[in-house]
RNA sequence: GCGGGUAUGGUUCAGUGGUAGAACAACAGAUUUCCAAUCUGUUGAUGCGGGUUCGAUUCCCGCUACCCGCUCCA
């Protein structure tokens, strides 16, 4: 089995990632999160918040509709770059975009068939009288924030430069969805857009601080370094706004692939939006452009997974950095047939739950090396075994995931414990 | 959408034109058991729809999903 086998096979049997309506043979391009995956999910964008508007004074946060105005996708280029006429090599099946071909298949010389648009924008009729009204479920969750430039401007006494950060979903009619979640027609976003002046040199720095700024945050939660890397778009290669652009790729089993992109946007969708920042002290006013980083939640997530996945021999360990593990603590039992220790261990259980901030799971199948085994595969990084010198001394053995190491600890000191490693 | 492959309990596999087996998991019970798979018991499957046939999980057709390429870029 390789590497993607193994955790798309772990990510259902424990609960992380389903395929989407799979009692109904499934829905491609679409996958439910289990009572694992959310929690890992919403971890990752829970800190990805954190760092880039809590910890920050120059960003505000904002999450806009889903479903805007169709005008928006109209202003915003989208309704035209999101439909990529190709065409196909009768011969050898190939397919490329029109205008990036003569009329001979470059592959085999073969004959190309018509035309064809696939419109990446995903349709949705509103209304409930025909005809319908015609819109579309957001194809980025960008131009939310941009089409309301002004209002943050307006109401929350942001000056320039600065950011308006935003986590939501996004859709796209994929042509071919793959490699489980990494491609989806569904899927979820954590964006900055950062407002600076359009000046050449003050906003090429900015550029160059998000990149570094955005690739901190991963090696912070862990990932691998050898693992990332930058790749500077060609120019030719560019999205159709971007003056500079720059993606973070993971060696992912499937080969280097892209799961955040810092993009230099220019005054593209303010201009595009006729928006424009008005300076109030000096009067001055200018179209902002915008430094973007644009990262896929999904794509965080599976990486995350993929770089935290180890084999010890028959043992499987999530070596997930505790802020973004699932479950934070197990408490056992040592064993589940003496009501005396189980009395003790909900009492721990308790005492924990209520002093860190997280989830602590009980656990008491089969015996104590099974927990461990199933907890380590799961990425919890810390189990606390309640045993029979826990009822004479009020202490428990903490047992760490990675070093597989136990250690005795008061209960009393367990929250201060735990809370100083989550820091 | 095109080409190739795959589809059996939760997972990994077996098997058959006539009552589908196992291992692991799950659940219940036993055992002073700290690094899984001791002991006992229980639940649970042929992706969907057609066709051929007395009878289909098995043969045929269609669909769907997944995997590998083309494509894509969060």
């Amino acid at each position: 089995m390789d590497l993607m086998e193994k955790i798309t096979a772990l990510a259902k049997r424990r609960g992380f990632i389903f395929p989407s309506s799979e009692v109904y043979g499934g829905y491609q391009g679409f996958w439910d999160y289990g009572p694992l995956g959310v929690e890992l999910k919403n971890n990752i964008k829970r800190e990805w918040w954190k760092s880039m508007v809590y910890m920050r004074e120059d960003v505000v946060g904002f999450d806009a509709a889903i479903i805007m105005n169709p005008t928006v996708w109209e202003k915003s280029g989208h309704l035209k770059a999101f439909t990529d006429p190709l065409v196909e090599c009768k011969k050898c099946h190939h397919r490329f975009k029109v205008d990036s071909v003569e009329d001979k298949c470059p592959e085999c010389e073969g004959e190309f068939t018509e035309p064809k648009t696939f419109n990446l924008m995903t349709e949705v009729l509103l209304g409930t009288t025909e005809p319908k009204e015609k819109s579309y479920l957001r194809g980025e969750i960008t131009q939310g924030v941009f089409v309301n430039f002004e209002n943050v401007v307006n109401s929350s006494r942001v000056k320039i430069p600065f950011g308006i950060a935003q986590i939501g979903k996004a859709f796209r009619n994929e042509i071919t969805p793959g490699n489980f979640t990494f491609r989806s027609r569904e899927f979820e976003q954590m964006e900055l857009e950062y407002f600076v002046r359009p000046v050449d040199v003050e906003s090429k720095d900015m550029f160059e601080y998000w990149k570094e700024e955005r690739m901190k945050w991963y090696t912070s939660l862990g990932m691998n370094k050898t693992k990332l890397r930058f790749r500077d778009h060609e120019p030719e290669k560019r999205a159709h706004y971007a003056k500079y652009a720059t993606d973070i790729e993971y060696e992912a089993p499937f080969g280097w692939s892209e799961f955040e992109g810092i993009h230099h946007r220019g005054d593209y969708d303010l201009k595009n939006h006729n928006l424009s920042y008005k300076d109030q002290q000096t009067g001055e006013e200018f179209t902002p452009w915008v430094i973007e980083t644009s990262g896929g939640v999904d794509r965080a997530m599976l990486f995350f997974l993929i770089d935290a996945y180890f084999e010890d021999g028959e043992r499987i360990i999530l070596k997930l950095n505790p802020k973004i593990a699932p479950y934070k603590v197990a408490v056992f039992p040592l064993l589940r047939n003496k009501e005396e220790l189980i009395i003790k261990a909900k009492e721990v259980l308790k005492i924990i739950k209520k002093g860190i901030d997280g989830p602590v799971v009980w656990d008491d199948r089969g015996n104590i090396g099974k927990r461990y085994f199933a907890q380590d595969e799961i990425g919890t990084p810390w189990c606390v075994t309640v045993d029979f010198q826990s009822l004479d001394d009020a202490t428990v053995t903490v047992r760490d995931r990675d070093t597989a190491k136990q250690q005795r600890v008061a209960v009393d000191k367990l929250s201060d414990y735990f809370s100083g490693k989550l820091k």
